[in-house]
DNA sequence: CGCGCTAGCGTGGTCTGACCACACGACGGG
DNA sequence: CCCGTCGTGTGGTCAGACCACGCTAGCGCG
């Protein structure tokens, strides 16, 4: 048949096959994957290598499971890459393979990008980040809730440019720094001053990308990302 | 013990110790996580669980894993993100979860901040780059051939400016699109003068960034990208 | 006749035990 | 002293069993 000993694993077989499935068409997102047990007979592999493809799928963010039966029991084609790009970037840095700056420095390079081709469309729906800008306003925020909101806010934009890759990108690089980030936010002794100048930059932002001027706003919104790392003392790592 | 049936997934529950060690430095690279049978014990999970996590710990680039014995053998961690983020981008690009041209515009975007870095900073090291335009130079090469190193001049540019995420983020962008550059220079009749022609580009982008011209490196390599692209054909998915 | 409850069934989730392949390392024979 | 071989610990895989969970069909009662 092949090889003495097959030299893919088990579990790259099913990986591939399902792999395959999708690139040709076969499984289309809202699909149901085959059940287990008839995946593992169909390719001659034990379930439990069955189940190893589908948990990589699944932190992926390529597939959902449920238990039950019904419409959503089984594995289900999904496709929400924002988990599996948080998941791999967080334990990344966590394994030292992604330096906090690098992380930071690419934030910058992506969030200066978004904002400038926002600022050059023109026409872009910025009602959703005013509305998170809005919910800042509030004085009752905790550092915590504060800060959930601005990186939402950022993340808002991104998903204002349209682009869902960086979207994906910037939300998995935020949430992999987020423990630092709201670590950096306890050693903030004048909180509420800070928040009230983060609130300032961020209307400023939008200001500048209604108004049509890229650099402007790609200069503010990277001065915004490094004074407040500065400021959080998350410098160098 | 816990609630009635604890919320968590027994592989998760291991994902989460390993990722806890990771933080805490219990686990650093170059370690050997403990042996399966052992894991599975410590934590109360069978080992099939613990072999879930560790499956996608591998995927990810965090891990890997060997048979027999010896300083080889054993899950050891690693932090080699190229794998994980193609593995990744790959397969939603194949879910559809990823746009074709939103994977193309975001190398846009990376790419034109790497030179243009590169160009500011002015002592960069560009041998590595021009090594691999050199190799570029055979006309032996086939398309496949070509386009392999031309993948690898830009990863080039990319790990020049320092930046491990961006170079990361950057290979795994690459790698996810491909099969369809790969099918897209079957297309193109004249290969041997488009090859011609990108590497005059790459020397371009390269005289830029030695000059010390951001604008203009950022404008070369833009304008290369999206040109072998609507040359082969792939505008729009 | 109709409604509600219950048993069945198919799904994923997990554990256990077994066996294989592999590679190092120690032991013993030459 | 050198080399081959067997022991042992590791991951890789499979088979089988059981549980939890929800839908669903069918039964029984009103």
């Amino acid at each position: 048949m092949q090889s003495p000993t097959d030299a893919r694993k088990a579990w790259q077989v099913v990986l591939e096959h399902i792999e395959a499935g999708l690139i040709d068409g076969r499984f289309t997102p809202g699909d149901r994957l085959p059940p287990e047990r008839e995946l593992a007979t169909t390719l001659g592999v034990g379930r439990s290598s069955v189940r190893e493809a589908l948990r990589v799928l699944e932190v992926l963010g390529l597939v959902r499971t449920g238990t039950g039966s019904g419409p959503a029991a089984g594995a289900i084609i999904i496709a929400t890459p924002h988990g599996g790009m948080a998941a791999l970037l967080r334990l990344q840095v966590a394994a030292q393979g992604f330096p906090l700056g690098d992380i930071v420095q690419t934030r910058l390079l992506l969030e200066g990008g978004v904002v400038d081709s926002l600022a050059r469309a023109g026409d872009a729906d910025l009602a959703p980040a005013v509305a998170v800008l809005d919910a800042m306003e509030r004085d009752d925020l905790t550092a915590a809730e504060f800060l959930a909101l601005d990186a939402q806010f950022h993340l808002t934009l991104a998903e204002a440019s349209g682009n869902i890759v960086v979207a994906a990108v910037m939300a998995g690089l935020r949430s992999s720094i987020e423990d630092y980030v709201r670590e950096g936010a306890e050693r903030i002794t004048d909180w509420a001053g800070t928040a009230a100048r983060l609130r300032q930059e961020h209307r400023r932002i939008l200001t500048a990308v209604r108004e049509g001027d890229p650099e402007g706003a790609r200069a503010r919104i990277q001065a915004h990302i490094t004074g407040y790392y500065d400021h959080a003392g998350l410098a160098r790592s």
